[in-house]
DNA sequence: GTCTATATGTTGATAGAC
DNA sequence: GTCTATCAACATATAGAC
């Protein structure tokens, strides 16, 4: 099937590319990751990278859409799960779908927790853009499904909360605190917190408070 | 009172130096800044940084402590306060003595927004260090102080929240989600979100679990 | 596809004049 | 305290042999 002699060896080059330069980008950042250290660790050529990717900026978008990718699809599969059986899944249900499996999948590649971490806080000069284009669909139906599940929140307040949950999670993804490095014990503790979160009541808005009674 | 010639425009380089690092290790990353970029900025010359700083490292450690500290001393300051009126402070009073100085100092210092955006994501080599030894009262204090406000909650699962918590409030210093711009809105909607999460019931723990009845 | 060799620029740090 | 000049080390990127 395959052809004679190309298929293995050949790819497996850029495939060992990826592997280092995740594991050092995610060790010292990108900018302080020379290309020279991605092929020493590669046991690869200075010049292979470019051969394969072209620039460093397109090596490093390549290791961020090979591990983010299957995060999402995992995400977005659940919540089709979710909301094909019965209507109106749980705010909980939701929460849980939107983050256990970005935190299984950091707890299997431990590469993923500081690429995240990176995502955070690198200059967005690059990685902005690759950030809006990864997450946009994510955003978008797991938000609409929490304002259906918590329809008595405006879409500010909603979307703010989304955020907050977001930025929790990344903390435990980037290991941020004192957390349970057992995901079993982590994700219920932070599912538990975050749906406490989005469940709570919304600030009285100053126009409708006090409906009791108008003045004249 | 002043020396005759010393006081003001001698420590003047100084100051411009440590804007000028702050603005760029904020917007570049810190391995990404050199610190040629640093005293162009600060229109000072390559050596002042050595001669005032010492280097690089030191320099970026006098950057990240002259705007973290006033937070932390405006935190502990209100949990004092706190404290000492009445005994038992609610966990809303707490978590907003710990989240709203961080807050309202990053909208008044737009630097500090992107510095904690940094202290997230930079490979803990020379930032971590600091990291442990600028928070760790902060640290201790506040979850003593939310310990006693939460006494069903065991240790374990209380520092896991605050962490949660934590991270949430990073999210919203580094803007990274649709939080509203305004302090004055945004802070009570955290503040909210992250009182009932504290306050959430916790985990059933397996061994106290269903103690109704003992199996023989 | 992978290598060596090299072109060209930038980095952090220092020495020494002023 | 501030400057210019200069260092060795390292960066990205490319050219061309194999």
């Amino acid at each position: 099937m395959a052809s004679p002699e190309s298929s293995n060896s050949l790819t497996d080059t850029k495939a060992r590319l990826l592997d280092a330069a995740e594991r050092l980008f995610a060790r010292a950042g990108i900018a302080a990751t020379s290309m020279r250290a991605v092929t020493a660790e590669a046991e690869a050529n200075v010049a292979a990278v470019h051969y394969h990717f072209g620039s460093k900026g397109e090596l490093l978008r390549a290791v961020f859409e090979r591990r983010i990718a299957p995060v999402n699809e995992e995400r977005l599969k659940r919540l089709d799960d979710l909301e094909a059986a019965g209507r109106g899944p749980s705010v909980d249900a939701l929460v849980e779908a939107l983050v256990r499996p970005a935190l299984e999948f950091a707890s299997r590649h431990p590469g993923l927790s500081e690429l995240v971490g990176l995502l955070q806080a690198e200059p967005a000069d690059e990685v902005g853009a690759l950030f809006e284009e990864v997450f946009a669909e994510t955003i978008e139906r797991f938000t609409a499904a929490l304002a259906r599940a918590l329809p008595e929140l405006d879409e500010e307040t909603l979307h703010a909360r989304y955020g907050f949950a977001i930025g929790a999670m990344v903390a435990v993804i980037t290991h941020r605190g004192p957390f349970a490095t057992d995901p079993a014990k982590v994700i219920p503790d932070l599912v538990r917190f975050l749906s406490a979160g989005m469940k709570a009541p919304a600030a009285p808005s100053i126009a409708s408070a006090v409906p009791t009674r108008e003045t004249p």
